[in-house]
DNA sequence: ATATATTTGCAACTTAGTTGCATATTTGAT
DNA sequence: ATCAAATATGCAACTAAGTTGCAAATATAT
């Protein structure tokens, strides 16, 4: 039994970041690359399924996933924040998140970035930007 | 003893919105009409004083003084909701806040509105859309 | 193989916000 | 002004997300 790719990537990616290649966070870390939209900390332990983590382990793993910029907190939906892998991202902002109001889903609007904002209030450096929409999805409207 | 501007400015918002004109709303309004910028329930209570209020009642007066529009769910800083008076916004977006990476304080750059965002996404109908700012102050900078 | 650095699980804790219910206040009709 | 109906308030107990300390387990470099 060879080893994935997704277990090829995922392994690269903490190596790279020089980050301890453990169990954890390998299988956080695969659950976020094929999930590629945000989830909690439920939804994840969720998607682990049989393969359990204690809920501290996969908050501690998230944020050193983040720590380290493999990770970006998306936003917080229900009190409890969403992580999702940092790609699709630029330095100064993500993607804009889409949320349903009428069926509560959320989606990256990958591909659409709004213009930065510029400062006309003297003396504010803008450094990141971030952006929440909402409306209806295509099946709600 | 005259009632103040203040005074009279809140009991008229309340009477417009059709809600009971309490002395929890009255108070609760009137501090956020000083305030002028987003606070949690903590920082309400504090600025209400000697003027003590349960902190459910703080929190329903806020959902109250929301269902009818008077104030908006600015955004969720430490895990705390920030509520602000719902003028400086259009229907379909507020102006966008900015929180000091250093200080931390969040600031309303009001007057300021980036330009709505268009869906390349077909589908997806866009009701309201909302800008987070992160860098450095005027006074951090 | 081993020593060191780091991660993990557990139990207990913190904090923002919510719920149910009995009591108090507001309002509009008289 | 008085009263009944509608609504708001305070209290205690609860929920849920996330955190902390610590002992045991695992990863890494040598």
């Amino acid at each position: 039994m060879t080893k994935s790719n997704l277990d090829t990537q995922a392994r690269k990616m903490l190596k790279a970041a020089k980050l301890y290649c453990t169990s954890g966070r390998m299988a956080v870390l695969k659950v976020l690359i094929k999930a590629n939209r945000p989830l909690n900390q439920v939804q994840i332990a969720r998607r682990l399924g049989k393969e359990h983590f204690d809920k501290v382990t996969i908050y501690r793993t998230l944020e050193s996933l983040f720590e380290v910029g493999l990770v970006h907190k998306a936003f917080i939906e229900k009190r409890a924040w969403h992580f999702e892998l940092a790609h699709n991202c630029t330095k100064s902002q993500c993607h804009p998140h889409f949320t349903c109001i009428r069926c509560g889903d959320t989606y990256c609007l990958t591909g659409m970035a709004l213009p930065m904002a510029r400062s006309p209030h003297r003396g504010f450096i803008i450094h990141r930007q971030q952006v929440r929409l909402e409306g209806l999805c295509p099946a709600c409207a």
